[in-house]
DNA sequence: ACTTAATATGAGTATTTACTCATAATTATA
DNA sequence: TATAATTATGAGTAAATACTCATATTAAGT
């Protein structure tokens, strides 16, 4: 149960392809029982069992359970990243406006969240992360902050005199909330295109109004 | 470990005086321990040293560990509630404007959060709870959802065709935002005044945009 | 003072589970 | 084919931990 010691770095590396093969098998059962099972009764037998290969196996490339999660976890950062460029690039590319781009923004980080929800859920909040997993969400985060500032700058209907923190917000509250509703798909009293709609219609109203630091708006 | 058998009320009830002053010291040391150490390696045997009680006595009031963690939550809950209809008091009573409401609401909730932070985050995310409780929680959603929309009605200057999904929006927001803020108390890059600041300002736009189904707002 | 009910004790148990290691099977290499 | 390197095996181990129960202590009722 509780961890024995801390060791990240596998026993050893694959080198032949059947290797490789049964790495990307440990992670997809992995992926299965956690999300079934969600963390701590996810056992690493469990999960050797389900991807078909003996529990000695899976100690030979994941040195300790926490080990696979991580390899998850990182896994879904570089594809979040990956996901983000992509949409600047189209964003760029078609000369979308900025209702449309926040349109694409929003449903694609809702998309994101709604593929394993649990899992992202289980891997984030379950998972007791190193602190190094940990910082590197942060950064994650920041650098997603900084690529969306990137293209919204870009829209000369928007004028602000602190752009940062505009768009941590944004960040923060895309973040949060697609992550929020994606989490709970049974309990969703709002329909789907209905919540992007008004997610999108307040970043566009708050991205809007007069930015000046103490405005009383009303 | 993993649960053995699911048991939510007590053996026994406290009736004398002293058995409630324990119960209470059970809580507290939980409370403790759970911060500290996380839900998983926050062990009952700890708890109960912590509070100065043999594991016996414990187990006397809590039937499991489960039980321990039900009940923090729901004194939270009951916490969360209470500040939220004093909030409405207030606001009506002082006759705030819907900037200064927002406001009180979005420091408030920050406060609630920022207390314990590590707590609240344990318990509602890294403890597997029974459905029972996940119900409770969604409800104590709506409920409060409900009780802003109530209040934001009051305002004038606010009308909107769908007020459900505009609150539901807004609470969730506000709800997600200082979650995620006071959880991280160590890497906030803006302060905190800025932030709520920030929050109210993107709400209150969001309030006073053309609120119809499809409009082009750009 | 005496009886009964309530409360406290904590060593011990049953179970779970992350992880090891000696050995076997398979593939590459010479 | 012979040898070495890589990969797979799974019964077994050590540790952790949620929870019990027979007994002791304290308070309430009479």
């Amino acid at each position: 149960m509780t961890a024995r010691k801390q060791r990240l770095d596998p026993r050893k590396k694959p080198v032949q392809n059947r290797s490789k093969v049964t790495v990307d098998v440990i992670l997809l059962a992995a992926t299965q029982v956690f999300e079934s099972h969600g963390y701590a009764a996810g056992t690493t037998n469990r999960i050797a069992a389900r991807a078909g290969v003996s529990i000695g196996t899976l100690y030979q490339y994941f040195p300790s359970k926490e080990a696979i999660a991580v390899a998850l976890l990182e896994r879904h950062l570089t594809e979040t990243d990956h996901r983000l460029h992509e949409w600047v690039g189209h964003m760029v590319v078609e000369q979308h406006n900025l209702c449309e781009a926040l349109h694409e923004y929003v449903t694609g980080m809702l998309e994101m969240h709604a593929k394993q929800p649990r899992l992202q859920h289980i891997l984030l909040e379950e998972t007791p992360l190193p602190e190094r997993v940990h910082q590197a969400l942060l950064e994650a985060e920041q650098h997603a902050a900084k690529t969306v500032a990137g293209l919204i700058r870009l829209y000369p209907e928007v004028r602000s005199n602190c752009f940062e923190h505009t768009c941590f917000v944004i960040v923060q509250t895309v973040e949060s909330l697609t992550h929020r509703y994606a989490a709970h798909p049974d309990d969703q009293f709002i329909p789907r295109a209905t919540f992007v709609d008004e997610v999108v219609k307040m970043i566009i109203a708050y991205l809007k109004c007069d930015m000046s630091p103490h405005n009383e708006v009303l």
